[in-house]
RNA sequence: GGAGAGGUGCGAGAGCGGCCGAAUCGGGCAGUCUCGAAAACUGCUGUCGGGGUAACUCGACCGUGGGUUCGAAUCCCACCCUCUCCGCCA
């Protein structure tokens, strides 16, 4: 989102910075309505003086026991001239402000430009890609016949892409959330928060879910609420509306929540297994930054979700997210994509961004300067996220990764103690 | 869901419809004093937008949105939130 000052001054220059990301955005309207609330807020303010002045006069004739009825009048039609005015000003603010609201954030100079997936840009892989001697299995396939994945109750119970995790499969989603969420406060500096998993509009609009993009959301029918499609939304949004001070940031959060998508528009995509679900778990990392050290805190945090995946021993690689193929609010994107052996191919399992001021400007979240110096100014702060990680997901690459030739699957030695010692999951 | 109370600046907390952007206290910042600190005293201290190199100046904001009025923090209506009591409930 930006302000009023910078679409009247820079149209232009975001519109050609945004190139192909705003090729949807009404540019001309854009532009005439921001010179329209220009002439109307001055007009506006120029008879409010008067009548202000005026108001003032009436109330010193008042003191003074002299008739006012002639000021009374005329500030009466000044009233009714600002009412009118007001009223077209308060239109060409509404749209001005849903539109402004539906442009998307100018990306970093480090993203390369592209269009698809395909442009996006390996910046390293780690581990050891496994080997099997027989083709290896789904993980549908594995965790069916191990009896801890239940797709066709799961679809009884509820319908189309949702899962049923039972027995040894329950414990080892329960035990993921634990491990990563333990890791994060305890190694990484997170605080833990477990937020409310319906936010309301406001919300879904600071973190830049909405107006845009209401489809993808699920919302509840007779209250103004929705279910969050991910912990960035009522996380990011707790200092909504808030000036921080200086030296309590970088302030990181980190916060497991059950996440919910329509995934409308993805019919035909991953309709198998756990890649894609209406409801999916997730460790999320939150932080609040300084302008200055928000890039630094992007590699941070990427390095964060990283480590999960390298304490369980998982290969993965990072990739820059071309111009294309990043999200509505974010100016710089890694997704981390760990390896599939039954897909023989990197997958998403954690996206992490830095959003600039972008979501800071749409949730007035600022930062006090200089710690209460006299150079005190207020400033935007930065906020980023990244999955740290997607907990299904990482299950998916454990069955998969780890799976025996007897069809069991050996448990990370990380996660033993989460899984009350147990090394393997065989067929119950 | 029912009954009552309330939402004001960084915090607490005043505020007869005009002289209220808002008393007072606390906090913060600067200064005096001190070798330094504490205490005491003095001064400064909200956000956003417009204009101006600047001093400054204009406008908006007292939960949100409407209304009454020449004029609203103050009156009226609706909604949201908080607190107390009752009911219901994990």
């Amino acid at each position: 989102m930006y302000d009023s000052k910078q679409l009247r001054d820079n149209l232009d220059g975001i519109r050609t910075a945004l190139g192909h990301r705003g090729h949807d955005v009404p540019w001309d309207v854009i532009q005439k309505l921001t010179e329209e609330r220009r002439t109307l807020t001055t007009q506006v303010e120029q008879l409010r003086h008067e009548l202000k002045k005026g108001s003032e006069e009436v109330a010193r004739l008042r003191r003074a026991k002299e008739p006012a009825e002639d000021g009374i009048a005329a500030m009466k039609r000044v009233g009714d001239r600002i009412k009118a005015l007001e009223g077209g000003l308060g239109g060409v603010e509404d749209t001005l402000g849903d539109l402004a609201l539906r442009i998307p954030n100018l990306p970093h100079q480090s993203v390369p430009k592209g269009h698809a997936a395909s442009d996006n840009l390996e910046v390293r892989r780690w581990g050891t890609i496994p080997s099997f001697l027989q083709p290896p299995k789904p993980h549908w396939d594995i965790g069916e016949s191990l009896g801890i994945l239940d797709f066709d109750r799961a679809a009884k119970i509820a319908g189309a892409r949702f899962a049923l995790l039972t027995g040894a499969g329950a414990r080892l989603e329960r035990a993921l959330i634990n491990y990563m969420l333990d890791l994060h406060t305890g190694q990484h500096g997170y605080r833990e928060v477990l937020p409310p998993l319906m936010v309301n509009r406001q919300a879904m609009t600071g973190t830049g879910q909405l107006p845009k993009f209401e489809d993808d959301l699920f919302r509840v029918r007779d209250d103004d609420y929705y279910l969050i499609p991910t912990a960035e939304v009522p996380v990011t949004n707790l200092h909504r509306e808030e000036i921080l001070a200086e030296d309590r940031l970088p302030i990181r959060y980190t916060a497991y929540t059950p996440c919910f998508r329509r995934e409308a528009g993805s019919y035909g995509k991953d309709t198998r297994g756990l890649i894609r679900l209406h409801q999916f778990n997730k460790v999320e990392l939150v932080a609040f930054t300084t302008p200055e050290r928000s890039y630094e805190e992007l590699e941070r945090l990427t390095g964060h979700a990283e480590f999960i995946l390298q304490d369980l021993g998982l290969p993965y690689r990072v990739v820059t997210l071309c111009t294309g193929d990043m999200g509505f609010s974010a100016a710089k994107t890694y997704d981390i994509e760990v390896w599939l052996p039954s897909q023989q191919q990197y997958r998403e399992i954690s996206s992490c961004s830095n959003f600039e001021a972008f979501q800071a400007r749409r949730a007035n979240i600022k930062y006090r300067r200089g710690g209460g110096k006299k150079e005190a100014g207020t400033e935007f702060v930065h906020t980023l996220n990244g999955s740290g990680l997607a907990v299904g997901r990482t299950l998916v690459a454990i069955l998969e990764n780890c799976q025996q030739p007897d069809g069991s699957v050996l448990i990370p030695s990380s996660l033993r103690p989460y899984m009350g010692g147990l090394e393997r999951i065989r067929k119950e």
